[in-house]
DNA sequence: CGTCCAAATTGATGCAAGTCAAATGCTACT
DNA sequence: AGTAGCATTTGACTTGCATCAATTTGGACG
């Protein structure tokens, strides 16, 4: 089984094994069948590591490649003429960063590295030409695409309809669920992000942020140690992000 | 070559006739090469003609096609369990409507006349069918959909770092560039939506809309009579949407 | 281990936009 | 043509969050 080699320090690019991958009931290999992994694998790169606050790709360069999260976790943002920066999406082990720019010729947002990360590549050109042969890898390409449009306007929703603790319950509830799908606590994980980034992603001020932590905290729902985050009443959570619509309801 | 079928006026599903089409440099045929566009009549069904108000589909029912806009424009909202809308895009002749929905079994929103309008339906199957045949035209779909991506996070900048007013001239500016691409008036238009829609699209009360139109016809830059809309000074309007990000740059 | 700088917290104040309320203008329908 | 029922506008008032300012905390590094 060769098992050794998935061990060895070969420079890279190195050919990555999806048939050796725990993602691999999460990332693009659960949408295809196991005889047709091994074009999927002709097609990846083992990506290089990279640290936190290192850039994967850069908003205006030239678009070559999705990626998909290994280990570690990756923030996606644009960047205004005027050097305004608005946060588009966090991504964690399992997820592909890039699909919104398959577009055009350029990467549409910059991609980094929230913390010691690693990942794999996956060049556009093959990436088209092996999903033109597989139709299940199209679809679910279509799939991942069509969801992150939902999740645009789930989050457009978030921002114009509102509150700030209902926008905080909502992403904390998100990442719980997201860890989970990992295999990790949903009630007891570190943020990958600074405030600064939970606060330009849902549109509110830093300074906001802080005081629904601390509010959340002494309602005795949450308990938060900088990073660290303990889900201590997730039904409360769950009640905040539906206040606001249970009030349109009682209208 | 069969030419007088195209015009028979049998009973629908008719076959659309895409080599016919005034929007074949907008729509799908667009992306693909002459001697390909059979193949994709092949697939197009001739929708029916919805009246103002009438649902093209609804949110939650099963996922079957997805519409370009022919004549006349729709709009598409999200509905959450509680009856909340929101407004998640408005479509154009020549625009795709139901891209967000191709990840699953239903249709991940509802599609609304905005006015006697119609369509024509490609089938979700055929077309995933044909999209592996031709890399063209699959290249086109996944530059439609990160476009939507793109679209979705340039909204989430607006909503989340924008003034009511600049939300506003952003939209104008837009609807104004896309009636110029459609050979219309780009200074001169009746707007297809409510100021309602507006008003939930863009995360405002309807009363702020109203206020920003006035404000805006009072300073010159536009003119405003219901529905039909001038604009009378379009750099003033560019102005308005940099205002913030050029604050931004003074700090 | 102490120093330095960025991140996070806390408090005080102002304002943009929401909400409530009422008048007016449209449009469709009989 | 007349009326009913929305859509739009305008005004008065309220408020959630941004902004400004000042500490406090924490992590990186010599």
């Amino acid at each position: 089984m060769a098992q050794a080699l998935k061990f060895r320090q070969a420079p890279s690019p190195l050919k990555a094994s999806c048939h050796q991958c725990s993602l691999s009931n999460l990332c693009l290999p659960l949408a295809i069948q196991d005889n047709d992994l091994d074009s999927l694998e002709d097609i990846v790169q083992q990506g290089r590591i990279y640290n936190r606050g290192e850039h994967i790709f850069d908003q205006s360069t030239q678009f070559r490649s999705c990626f998909a999260v290994k280990s570690g976790s990756i923030k996606t943002s644009i960047i205004t003429e005027s050097g305004e920066e608005q946060v588009t999406g966090f991504f964690m082990p399992g997820e592909l960063v890039g699909l919104d720019s398959m577009s055009g010729e350029a990467y549409a947002c910059t991609a980094k590295a929230l913390e010691r990360t690693s990942v794999c590549e996956f060049p556009v050109e093959k990436l088209e030409e092996l999903t033109g042969k597989l139709p299940d890898l199209q679809h679910h390409i279509y799939h991942l695409m069509s969801q992150e449009i939902q999740n645009g306007h789930q989050l457009a929703m978030l921002l114009s309809k509102n509150t700030a603790e209902e926008r905080i319950a909502s992403l904390l509830l998100s990442l719980s669920s997201r860890f989970q799908r990992r295999r990790m606590s949903p009630t007891n994980f570190s943020l990958p992000m600074a405030r600064n980034d939970i606060a330009n992603f849902l549109g509110l001020a830093v300074e906001t942020v802080s005081r629904v932590f601390t509010r959340f905290q002494n309602q005795g729902i949450i308990r938060a140690r900088g990073r660290e985050v303990e889900l201590l009443d997730v039904e409360a959570l769950q009640l905040v992000t539906r206040e606001f619509s249970r009030q349109g309801c009682q209208q």
